[in-house]
DNA sequence: ATTCTTCTTTAGAATAATTATAAAAAACTC
DNA sequence: GAGTTTTTTATAATTATTCTAAAGAAGAAT
C-alpha cells in the first residue's frame, strides 16, 4: 500500500476528509523512518519547506488535534511554552534536552519497569511517564 | 525563629527586599504544613482572599520566578496551558488527576528506583521525574 | 454531470498566560 | 534627611492557541 493510501485511512479513521492540506500534513508528519517530535511551529515550517502549495496554521492545529484525539500522535508533558508532540505512539520515556529544547525517546529497557505503590480511591492510573531531563 | 523572619531570609536570598507584597507571597506559599502545588493564578487569589491588601499579578509572577529560580520553588512539567508550581523541591514524582486537573506527590518510595541505561554524550543527567497520570 | 448538502480552509479576530515597560513608591545607604 | 537603588503596579506587548464566519472543496443524490 502506498503512503498515501495509509494517510488517507488515518484520515479517515480520524474523521476528517483526506483534502490536500491534510495530506501534506501527513507528508511531514508520518512518512518519515525516525520518530518526530514536533511542536505545531516546527511542523508548520516543515510544510512551508517541503510543499509548494500553503497551509493555514489554523488547519495545522486542527488536523494535529484531531490525529492526537484520534491517538495517532501523543502529547509529551514537559515545561515549555509550546505544547510537544511525538508520532511514536506507544508507552516510552524521554530525554530532554533543556538547553536545546530537544525530546529524545528512550526505551522502555532504557529505564526498566516501574512499579507504582500508591493508589488513589477511585481513580486509576492511565499513564506513567519518565522525564530525564539533561544538561551540559 | 519566627516564620516571617524565614521568609526575610529566604527573600534575601533570591535578592528581594522583604517588601510586605513579597512577605504576603511567602504567607501564602510557604506557611502550611503539607506540599503545595499551584498555578500562578491559584496563588493569585488565595493572597486576595488571606490578605486585606492587593499584590498585583507582576508582583507574584516575578516573585514566584525568583524563588523557583533560587530553588525554593520547583517547575512541574505537565501539559497544561498554564505552568504548575510545587513548594517541594526535593526529588519527588506525581500523579496528575487528568479530571481534577490536580497533583499529588509521590515519594520515591513508592517508585522505587529508576537507572537510565542510556546516556547521550556531553549530556549529564539533571532529574528523573516520574509523572503518573490518573483517569476515573 | 448537475445539484445539494456537509465539511473544510483560511484570514483574521479573540482569548489567555506570561512578560515587558516605565513612572510612582518604598527600601536601603550614608 | 538626602541620595541611590529596588520595587510595585497599571498597562501595554507578546505569544501560543482557539474561535469565527465566509468562501471553497468534497461527497451524496439525482
Ligand atoms: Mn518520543
Ligand atoms: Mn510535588
Ligand atoms: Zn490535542
Ligand atoms: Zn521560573
Amino acid at each position: 500500500m502506498t503512503s498515501k493510501q495509509e494517510f488517507i485511512k488515518k484520515l479517515r479513521n480520524s474523521n476528517l476528509r483526506p483534502t490536500k492540506q491534510r495530506i501534506n500534513i501527513c507528508e511531514v508528519l508520518f512518512n518519515r523512518d525516525k520518530t518526530f517530535h514536533f511542536t505545531i511551529n516546527d511542523l508548520f515550517n516543515l510544510i512551508k519547506d517541503k510543499t509548494e502549495e500553503k497551509v493555514s496554521l489554523a488547519t495545522v492545529y486542527n488536523t494535529v488535534h484531531a490525529f492526537h484525539k484520534k491517538g495517532y500522535l501523543k502529547e509529551i508533558p514537559i515545561n515549555s511554552n509550546q505544547t510537544y508532540f511525538d508520532t511514536n505512539v506507544t508507552d516510552h520515556h524521554h530525554f530532554f534536552d533543556v538547553k536545546e529544547e530537544r525530546l529524545i525517546d528512550l526505551k522502555n529497557e532504557d529505564v526498566g519497569p516501574i512499579e507504582i505503590q500508591k493508589s488513589i480511591p477511585g481513580k486509576k492510573i492511565k499513564s506513567v511517564e519518565v522525564l530525564v531531563k539533561l544538561e551540559d
